[in-house]
This record gives C-alpha cells, sequence and structure tokens, in this order.
DNA sequence: GACATATAGTTAGTTATGCAACTATTTCAA
DNA sequence: TTGAAATAGTTGCATAACTAACTATATGTC
C-alpha cells in the first residue's frame, strides 16, 4: 500500500509540476522571440476578453480561476501598458467592465497563433482522444474540488 | 479550423489553469488546517531530499523542474524553519549539500499522508486507466518541451 | 602553468499568487 | 426606512517565479 501511496504522491508532481511548467515557460518563450512584451498571465486575462469584451473584473475571476486581488493587479500592469481600460458601470457603480484596447485587439491573431504553436510543440505524439481524456480528468479534478 | 485552434487555446487553460491551482490551493489548505506552516513549494523540496537526502542544490533544480534562484530563495526560507541545513561538499568546494534536520524528517509521514488525501479527494470518479493516460500524456509534453 | 570556458550558487529587479483586512455600493428584511 | 449582510474591488504583507548579471571554483587545452 504504501508503494500506491507513493504513486499518488508523484501523480501531485505531475498535475501540478514538470509539464505545466514546461508548456508555461515555452509559451512564454515563444512570446519573447517574437517581440510581445506580455507575460502569459495577461495574455491569458486578454484570451478571455477577446471572447467577450467588457468583462466585470468578478467575471474574469471566475474565468481565470484567479482571485481578485491577482486580477486586480493584472489588470494595474495591463492598463499600464495600454492594454485594457477600466470603465465605470452605469448599471452597478461597484463595478468595473474591462475593456480591450485597439492595441490589444491587434494581438489577438498573432498570441493566438503563437499558443496553438506552442501546443502543438508539447502535444506532437499524443493523440486526440488522450487530449480529451485529460480535459474530462481536468474538468472532474476541479469540480471536486471546487 | 480556426475552431480547432480554439480548443488548443483552451487546452492550454486546461493544463496550466484551473485543475493545477485548484490541486495546489486544496493541498496548502490542507496542510494550513493541520497546523502545518510550510509552502507546498517547500514541500515539494522536502519531497524529494526524503527520497533521498544531501542532494546538491543544482539537483534539487533539475527534480523539482525548477531554477537555480528559485532553488536558493526556497532553501533559504527552509534553513530560516530549521528544516534543512546547507553542507559545504568537500570533494568540490562549488557545491552544497543540502540536508534534512530531525524536524523535516518527523513532517515526513504526516505531510505525505495529506498529499495523498489531497489526491483522492481530487481524483473521485477517475478512473485508474484515466489517471495513467494523464501521467503518459504529460511525460511526452515535457519530454516535447525539453 | 595560464587562460578560456563551464559549472554551482547568489543577488537584484519585475511580475504573479495567496490570504486577510479594508472601502464602497447594493440588496434584502425587520 | 434603516440597518445587516452580501458583493465588487483595492491594499498590504509574505512567498515564489523568471531573467540577467554577478562571484567563486573547477576543468581542459595550449
Amino acid at each position: 500500500m504504501s508503494n500506491n501511496q507513493f504513486k499518488r504522491g508523484e501523480l501531485y508532481s505531475v498535475i501540478n509540476g514538470m509539464a505545466s511548467t514546461a508548456v508555461a515557460r515555452r509559451l512564454q518563450k515563444n512570446f519573447r522571440l517574437a517581440g510581445l512584451e506580455i507575460t502569459i498571465e495577461q495574455w491569458s486575462v486578454l484570451y478571455h476578453l477577446w471572447k467577450q469584451d467588457g468583462l466585470s473584473q468578478q467575471e474574469l475571476c471566475n474565468r481565470t480561476f484567479r482571485d481578485k486581488p491577482s486580477i486586480t493587479r493584472l489588470l494595474d500592469n495591463l492598463e499600464k501598458q495600454k492594454l485594457v481600460k477600466r470603465m465605470p458601470s452605469k448599471d452597478d457603480r461597484r463595478i468595473n467592465l474591462v475593456c480591450l484596447t485597439e492595441s490589444a485587439k491587434l494581438l489577438q491573431d498573432k498570441t493566438i497563433e503563437l499558443a496553438n504553436q506552442t501546443m502543438d510543440e508539447a502535444l506532437i505524439g499524443v493523440g486526440k482522444n488522450e487530449i480529451e481524456i485529460v480535459k474530462q480528468v481536468f474538468q472532474k479534478v476541479y469540480d471536486n474540488l471546487l
């Protein structure tokens, strides 16, 4: 049994360590090589805004799985780089709507292309079924811990 | 095709976002609830030292997939908490051998038990075959990006 | 033996994360 | 309608990550 226990411990490192880190580093490197000055965390926020512009900060928290302070500070940096702008909502004065600037819109195609290219590099030799299973397992894990 | 591209982008978020973060947070919470004052990053260093004590810092970098400054500072904090001690190597004066203290040895069983318990919570409803596939995919991803 | 190169580790600066405590606004119920 | 509770967002503090530049020691070649 203790052998089995160690295997679970190692699975923890698998889920949380090497592969995620490797993918993140490679994507960051590919951004840098392309002359793009954004972090992958900033990119993941932009990614959701490209799908739907004008989200509230809370909605960005939900979609990126981050807490509120993290989003506050990511947006501070994105605003410094003039990639987003906080617009106070007229309906509810507690809410900021986060809107893309023109220069952020220009980044969309290039960076998504780089992300796809990075995932292609990462997934060489991995079948579609296996990818589907990984997605399902991760969804279950997330739901289990909600 | 552009539909397919977006799916790859989403796979990126899957691998790098929700599940890993959720597992990490839960394990940290379980440590805290058990009155343990270590971070999961510190734990992951101890984990490799429990398997083999007296590793060099470089070897810890390789095994934990971290860079050298990260290990330097993790060890600084672990030394402050009197969980490890850097011992200069006699063979090669550039090298520090990182050794566990007695109190670090006492943490092993308890924390590995908590990690296993956390993985059990996370993996409810996930079959053994699926877990095996996730491990294989992650290994391939890591090898692809090496 | 001497000098270029490689390796081990540290330091400094920027970004990001988690938690806790805080302000401001809205909602809802007595 | 007033006052408690919920919600949106910010700030402060600690830890951790990456890059780049640095020191010290070891290696290997002329």
